[in-house]
DNA sequence: TCCTTTATCTGAACAATGTACAGATAGTAG
DNA sequence: CTACTATCTGTACATTGTTCAGATAAAGGA
């Protein structure tokens, strides 16, 4: 009977995680721009004011989503590299390929969410948690070329640019195509000329 | 006597311009968020409903002032750009060096700009007036990698993709960058980085 | 069990914003 | 000089973020 009584009572329970939940919500939805704390305040069934217990502005809130998007992304690519196993090298570039795959598609599938991670809201804070998550993905990413390394599936020469190559090749295109200035197609066509520059495919 | 009279008037005489001006000169300061179309109106000396006139919403005007930037860069690049000349493969690797650098420069130097220039308000009227401007910078860049093609700086193989492995890794690092997610100095190694992927240096 | 203290939320209020609309004003064409 | 049209004003309204004094409930100590 603890965790039943959460509406129409005076205390609501867990109004820290339902701000954030309920502002996803919108934002999946509406965007970042038409996102309005008294909205999310009414639909959880508590006063305009209340969210000010727990962030002290707008934009915080904005910026915990944010962060917290990171984390599901993370967790996202790490759960579909988990279906792919294996030492060999076809296994080792199917998994970069995924890496690439999952970044765009979870920015397709949400381009609002990605349009707040990489927006003014989760620069505030900077240079703390953020970096933690970062590293989170990179470690990743660094793993899957060492694999290609260890494969042989990659130019040596190349190995010290692969990652800021990779990264920028598939966040750039996922943002282009996000903002209307290349096609869908651009994309796998981007992975192929990353590939064939990096020598993982002749 | 006719330019002169413009402010304190009934009729402004440009209020067209001076609506995108203006929204120019705080974006530039403040970015899109704080934006607000009653300020360009007191800064210009104008009633807050005069731009519903030339703009439905304040939307419009956000993408009115994004596209007129896209052309503003294009200029910027064609104009640093000119200023390397000759058909020598030195020459043609310092263009395809400047056009990528300038791109950056523009956006850090102007990171709110960047911001609209990519946001959603850029989106709306898409297909149209957007194709033709993006033609003109991607015109450039084919025109730049022909050059290196002649000059036999560029892998062959890698023609076909060098335009979107360029563009992509440009305004990659530089998305990047300009979120906080990368350092400044990492362009110049993806640049290097780059180069080195497509055979223009060893 | 009662009382005090603390965390949590309400309610009313304020200034600022985007936008709509009826009307005033000034240039322009006949 | 008159009629017309483009341009801008003034007022109004709903909505927003935010503040702050006070109400309410939970927790802790006697």
């Amino acid at each position: 009977m603890t965790t039943a009584r959460v509406r129409d009572q005076y205390h609501h329970g867990d109004l820290e995680v339902a701000l954030i939940t309920t502002a996803r919500k919108f934002v999946k939805k509406n965007g970042l721009e038409s996102l309005s704390l008294r909205q999310i305040a009414q639909e959880i069934g508590v006063s305009p004011s209340a969210a000010y217990h727990y962030y002290p502005d707008r934009n915080s809130l904005l910026a915990a989503l944010g962060f917290s998007l990171f984390e599901e992304l993370a967790d996202y690519q790490e759960r579909e590299l988990a279906k792919v196993a294996g030492t060999s090298a076809r296994a080792a570039r199917e998994r970069f390929r995924i890496l690439g795959r999952t970044y765009f598609e979870w920015a397709i599938n949400e381009p609002h969410f990605f349009n707040l991670m990489f927006s003014d809201f989760c620069l505030i804070e900077s240079h703390k948690d953020q970096a933690r998550l970062e590293n989170r993905a990179y470690q990743t990413l660094i793993r899957c070329l060492d694999n290609l390394v260890d494969t042989g599936s990659i130019d040596k020469k190349l190995r010290a640019s692969a990652e800021l190559l990779s990264w920028s090749v598939v966040h750039g295109t996922t943002s282009l195509i996000v903002s209307g200035h290349l096609e869908t197609e651009d994309f796998e066509r981007a992975l192929d000329g990353l590939e064939l520059a990096l020598g993982i495919r002749k």
